[in-house]
DNA sequence: CTTTTTGCAAATGATTTGCATTAAC
DNA sequence: GTTAATGCAAATCATTTGCAAAAAG
């Protein structure tokens, strides 16, 4: 089979060299594949990284993810309960809306738009780098999964 | 060697009832413990309790964070990178503060009192129960520690 | 050609599960 | 006496680590 070009328009080409990474197959098709589909797990996009490249281990993946993290091109969402999610959105102070059941997550634009946009009215001597706000709910699909043929668990199975 | 007497005034006692669950003693030292010594992780819970009642399983220990935080007498804080803290301040919409290094949690008041504190601008059909907040951080002491001695790695070692 | 990435296998760490034994009610 | 809680061992799941082989600059 062939495979579509990775990172067609070289926005993670030059991503990568903007931060001094090495720029290899793999880590093109990570970012290029999380500029189209934010908050994936890393199961995720390494399921769409092979739909690019054919074979990459996991372990790949997770190394890019980090390395892209530790650079600032990557930010690493890690929901309580649910696997780590990743999106290009960086930098930005946005915050996060979670589903309880199924571990969907979408963008919340901050209230109050700088950053940080909260600051404790105690900090115990901490010094502070970050504000991190999570609204936690239930997704509409999960919703209606709950609503129909009792304990369906139609969700869980949702993933990205 | 001899013990100090479970749970002295009973509030754990009552707690329990209260909720419906059975009383035992690995719970109300469970219950005690945490009123004195609130973001234990499960294995300072542990060592918490066998203080008092000698040998009890971490299995035990995890079934009752389980039981009493499903049963609304505990709150469980599940931190990113670090496991899960407890406490029993519940439903009074507080928010929290942890140190990226050593996970050392404490309490921060929230600013607006209320629950929850904050809603989000855009809900994307979710059903929104929660607004959860954490001040990320990096505690007087694993400052200290990062000053001084290059890479002493005081820290990780300070557990509540 | 030197250094960084990748791939693979095995380890880790927190937490959960299954099941027989014991204790609460 | 029932039903629920405990102890123990083994399983799970996301993630990390160690090390040799391959690729980037």
């Amino acid at each position: 089979m062939s495979f579509a070009p990775v990172d067609p328009d070289g926005a993670a080409l030059h991503a990568l060299r903007g931060a001094g990474l090495r720029v290899t197959n793999p880590r093109r098709a990570v970012l290029t594949w999380l500029a189209e589909h934010p908050h994936s797990t890393a199961d995720a996009v390494a399921a769409g990284v092979r739909e690019q490249l054919g074979s990459v281990s996991i372990q790949a993946v997770y190394d890019v993810l980090a390395a892209c993290t530790e650079a600032g091109l990557l930010r690493r969402i890690e929901p309580a309960g649910h696997p780590a999610r990743f999106e290009r959105r960086v930098g930005d102070n946005h915050h996060h809306l979670v589903c309880h059941r199924c571990g969907r997550t979408e963008d919340v634009d901050c209230l109050v738009g700088t950053r940080p946009c909260l600051t404790p009215v105690d900090d115990h001597g901490f010094v502070v780098d970050e504000a991190e706000v999570v609204f936690w709910g239930v997704c509409p699909e999960c919703m209606a999964a709950e609503r129909s043929v009792g304990r369906t668990h139609h969700y869980e199975e949702i993933q990205q």
